[in-house]
DNA sequence: ATTTTCGGAGTGAACATTCACTCCGAAAAA
DNA sequence: TTTTTCGGAGTGAATGTTCACTCCGAAAAT
């Protein structure tokens, strides 16, 4: 097998195990079982199991980010891009059940809390692709005129609720669904 | 000191750490330190720590649930009805960071997931109040006609990411900023 | 004196991490 | 070409630590 085969299977199962069980019960060595690999060789990978969960955030969100600049268009209307965003990020959620849980408990949790406190807003899963947008729209008087945590939280709150409540099986997104919950969200944050 | 006396610290005291620690950080050993107990006196009160900490979130919920019913006048207008019941919720989080957090806690867990499959909705802190309500605004056309679920994420999403970001300290929430909070909620769920 | 309640040292299970070892492909020596 | 040596990736049993929970003597209540 491959290094970076190793390393690979051993992201893949810890987002597996921490997804569906939270961190504390993904312990190294479910993980390394789950990979095919011995409890050691992990650690000749990732410095400790805090690296790893780091590590595999970062890929997570490095993926997300290029994954909604796919199709996007810098020069259509405001609206146009609010709403290509938001959907996107909501499909992806629903496509990518695991991406989503993992990134939850990441949040909720003292490393999360770290990040937060980095990038001093980052709602989930994005760059500053959406606060550049939304500073756009609040300059051209398109969006409310209030703190863009406030409008943050307006825009993304909304869709992580519903991607939960989908991926837990309490509603089911369809496309009808999701645009309309997009349309919500703009329905809140226009003027 | 009294038999109930005990059983309130040991709450008291479980809230305070796990709100700012986590569960996981929150040892029995630690909870006991704080309430001024032995380890082994929480056992005469609590069956195990699991039941410790449901307990907990039960005892906040009632509590909640009262707070939002202070000043709920049933025969007003839905809108009022529902300003009055979302604004109320965002003062309660505002001025209880640690019951907040606590909750928050509580929801991204195994706990969490048992209590929303319970209740089939139950986005945090109310009980069927905000169900009905929402349930009288799409018969009456005054809302968007959507599943409850998306409503719900609509209406509570925003506030409790709101809430979050506040008590982290990335916005100051002051009068003003509640309202518009509020209200920005009600746009994207009026039809 | 008898019953009830406390407390905290003690226990075993679970965990992250380490380390002495194995294995194997490739380089060096023959 | 064949044999020997070498390096370093891979391993999992062993280690030390942390934790939830127990248990029994002491203290308080009755």
């Amino acid at each position: 097998m491959a290094t970076s085969e190793k390393r690979h299977e051993i992201l893949r199962a810890a987002l597996e195990l921490i997804a569906e069980h939270g961190f504390h019960d993904a312990p190294i060595a479910a993980i390394a079982e789950r990979a095919s690999v011995g409890a050691g060789t992990i650690y000749r990978y990732f410095e400790n199991k805090d690296v790893l969960i780091n590590e595999l955030f970062q890929e997570l969100h490095d993926r997300i980010c290029t994954g909604l600049l796919k199709g996007y268009a810098p020069d259509k209307s405001f609206r146009e891009r609010f709403v290509h965003l938001s959907t996107a990020l909501l499909r992806y959620f629903i496509d990518n059940p695991l991406d989503f849980r993992y990134l939850e408990q990441y949040h909720n949790s003292p490393y999360g809390a770290a990040f937060r406190r980095d990038r001093l807003l980052g709602s989930e899963g994005d760059g500053d692709l959406y606060r550049s947008l939304l500073e756009e729209g609040v300059t051209q008087q398109i969006v409310k005129d209030l703190p863009l945590v406030v409008l943050f939280a307006l825009a993304f709150g909304p869709l992580l609720a519903v991607a939960r409540d989908h991926i837990l099986g309490f509603v089911e997104l369809d496309e009808f669904l999701i645009v309309q919950t997009v349309q919500a969200c703009w329905d809140g944050i226009k003027r």
